[in-house]
DNA sequence: ATCTATTTTTAGATTTGTCTAAATTTAATT
DNA sequence: AATTAAATTTAGACAAATCTAAAAATAGAT
């Protein structure tokens, strides 16, 4: 399993084709920012290999053993995010792109012992779950900000957009993961919201609330 | 910097060609298990890049910056090494091929934050110097246990030879870096010694003791 | 100094992963 | 159903790193 190999998987799973689901060779082009025609010979290899199912013109999906060997990968990455955030103190818009290289480290003890020394997480810095070492996930019921109710609170557990951009725009507002949240008012004229957070109110755009995930209260 | 560049120029300063000595292409092929053709590639390249002086037929040897990058290569494997071992509980013959992966890690805020995490340890599990970040190296006055005379003592501080049937060798034996050794006799017959080691006496082999360096006290 | 064995380099091929440009297929529109 | 636009694939090229086989240079031995 060659690296490039791996960040195709990676790629098209984070596209939904872990679900059957045909993942055209343009958006997966688009996302690893590459060429189309690369996208389509790596497609024959995976296929050859049986990691992928792939049909001319229709693009691709993962098989079983595409999803495991995904997942896998994403697991290490997330994992890694952790320990550079938990033991080494980089912040959560800093661990991406090391964890990029990280995750493609061959050495199952390797990463066995660094889900111990982390305690086993469940979640990564920017609250996306980590699939266990038998590749489940832990599914949580989370809404986007933006999406609930005038009134109802819930505890900010994830970012939807974690580009280095916004994270350091959250760090600078005081908005992080575990905060409590309380939507108090909706504009109707932009969709921004008026919240209150760790006793403070403030203000918060459209663009922002609908990149945040929150864990309902009761 | 590729992958494979970053390994021949390490391989490079391990055969001696740090200090202006040019090391032949055949010695570099043995070494990485690859053919002469191959090297002269490669050291055509990094002659191009300004990290090696390359005469042809004559072999190769580092510059300044070649040198440069080699200690940097080999800071970030022993000090991932001592991570294994010291955070992971890995053994000191399971390290080796994981660090030749993790020394390609591109991040130099992540090679210090270990570091930093390890408390700045001067040698690796095997006994071997780390590299400072400007690239010094921990000198220690130390001599193979099969060289120094009979009735004197010293700590066990490195191995010559790293080899996993080696390492194993030594903790089946209780041999371990710390120790303290006191040649009591040798055999001329074989050149095997008879040795005291933490209260307990045994006869090593001539292959043993010139593969392990002690420091001798006073 | 010449021959010879060894070392080293060159020339040409292969694999992996990528690209561009052209051809093909699909999907949408008349 | 035919036309057109968009997506996708094919064909051919390229860079990196490797190999094999042949040619060239060096070093050792007479
Ligand atoms: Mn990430
Ligand atoms: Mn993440
Ligand atoms: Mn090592
Ligand atoms: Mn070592």
């Amino acid at each position: 399993m060659t690296r490039s190999e791996e960040n195709y998987l990676k790629t098209i799973f984070h596209l939904g084709g872990g679900d059957a689901k045909s993942i055209t060779t343009n958006a997966i082009a688009e996302q690893m920012e590459t060429k189309p025609s690369s996208v389509t010979d790596m497609a024959k290899k995976l296929s050859e290999k049986g990691l992928v199912d792939y049909v001319r013109y229709q693009g691709v999906s993962l098989t079983d053993a595409g999803v495991k060997t995904a997942l896998s990968i994403i697991r290490k990455h997330r994992l890694w995010e952790v320990f550079l955030v938990k033991k080494l103190d980089f912040t959560w818009d800093e661990v991406h792109e090391v964890a990029e290289q990280l995750e493609h480290i061959k050495s199952e003890k390797l990463i066995d012992k660094i889900d111990e020394l982390l305690d086993f997480p469940k979640y990564d810095p920017h609250g996306d779950p980590i699939p266990t070492k038998d590749g489940k996930f832990q599914e949580r019921d989370e809404k986007l900000l933006s999406e609930i109710p005038i009134n109802s609170q819930g505890v900010c557990v994830g970012v939807k957009d974690s580009s280095v951009p916004f994270l350091k725009f959250l760090d600078k507002n005081k908005i992080a993961l575990g905060n409590t949240i309380k939507v108090l008012d909706k504009e109707d004229f932009d969709n921004s919201l008026r919240i209150q957070m760790e006793g403070k109110e403030m203000r918060i755009s459209h663009q922002i609330a609908a990149n945040l995930y929150v864990k309902k209260n009761n």
